[in-house]
DNA sequence: TTTT
DNA sequence: TTTT
């Protein structure tokens, strides 16, 4: 039967998104997102932050590359992916992504303008609330 | 700023829950969560299944060793957490787990009943929609 | 700038879904759906159920025309919409609604069959986790 | 059998929030909460505003009086609520809320603070992530 | 490596 | 009635 697996993050981009294309020019796009929760430990203010991998496909991968940044308070809707790999020394490694499905630019109109888009109206209705229409997704 | 940090699960466990106590005597429940997908590839049906790493404290901890149990179907709410740790060979790994919040059970009736419980209206309150009031974890 | 409308639900048909078709042929099903929370109240255990109107579109209506009934369990995942509209006596009332974007089908695999689908077999990959991909609602 | 009935919502106050007390002296915090959407419309951007009325309880409600006012973007997580009450005129109607269960503030760090807060180190733990801790709500 |  |  089917499940759900289904990840919900606002935070904000540790770095500029990294795009690759495979072959067959399909686009990936992956950066890393800060959650950050802050609570009270023994009366003083305790500060935790968690790192999440955050992997883009096709067409929400161009439009990441077009509007996010490092910095930028974004909300993320994917699914968990954990996938194996192996390290230069060979040896076997995991890694747990977050495989957006879409995601929502948060913050001040400001925050949605880039170094290479126009300062005027340059939002458009993909930069928030863009949704991955491609379910085809090779895994 | 604060943000969010939040996953929703429906999955079977694949494991009986392992129930540990640390020095202190807080408890600290384990179990692989399996979620299911089913999609068409080339016109045949594919199942791909990804295994989570839960992770329950506490209170909750103590729910889920009395009521869940292998091959039952969950819903668990809670948040990621990558943690690192020496495997045995001293090499640096990283693991990344789902933290339960809460979680409620799903299914037949009879799917709450446990060998250790009684099988009329042994089913309380706390055992589906538990939530954890210990928001104090130590991470 | 956008926010964020998202509901989760997972509950129980309080009847068939009822499909309409709006002129353009565009299908529309609707059917209301239970949440039950159990609590303690004074030592007793008491249940509270939450009716929900569940409405759906296009080829999501059609999916759940075929494979939802009366008393299945269903994760239903969606926004939240409120409508004003007049009743018979010309009263102007408001109703919420969730406009359903995807729902995947828990429970048993016998769940799944329905009176009209084979025995055998009959589930597809579109019965659990059908996503819709009509974004262009007309709403 | 028990269910799932959330609603996550990220999005704009319309009205400061309006506190009541209870007799008893139960805090009762309630305001209108605007989360709007952008599409595309035969070319033309089109902005979809949706109203949702959120009710907060207890000491979920002192934090909202303190911190939350008109105009500041917020996430919200709670369950949908729908009740009957009787208008001026006798006639029965429906309203559907959401319960929030608990809220985080977003957005820059001046709009965290409010007239009658310091304007140094005003924001504490609880302006951002405030989890209700009363599950014994009367409803 | 983000943000407050 | 919010925000962009």
């Amino acid at each position: 039967m089917s499940g759900i697996n289904k990840v919900i993050l606002v935070g904000h981009l540790g770095k500029d998104p990294e795009i690759r294309h495979l072959e067959g020019g399909v686009a990936v796009a992956s950066f890393p997102l800060a959650t950050s929760e802050t609570f009270n430990k023994d009366g003083r203010k305790v500060e935790q932050t968690e790192w999440h991998n955050i992997v883009m496909w096709r067409g929400l991968a161009d439009v990441a590359a077009k509007y996010l940044q490092k910095g930028k308070l974004v909300y993320i809707e994917g699914k968990l992916r954990t996938r194996s790999f192996e390290d230069k020394e060979g040896i076997k490694k995991y890694t747990t992504e977050v495989v957006a499905e879409n995601f929502t630019m948060l913050g001040r109109k400001t925050d949605f303008e880039t170094e290479g888009a126009p300062r005027n109206g340059a939002r458009t209705a993909e930069t928030d609330g863009y949704r991955n229409d491609a379910d085809d997704l090779p895994f």
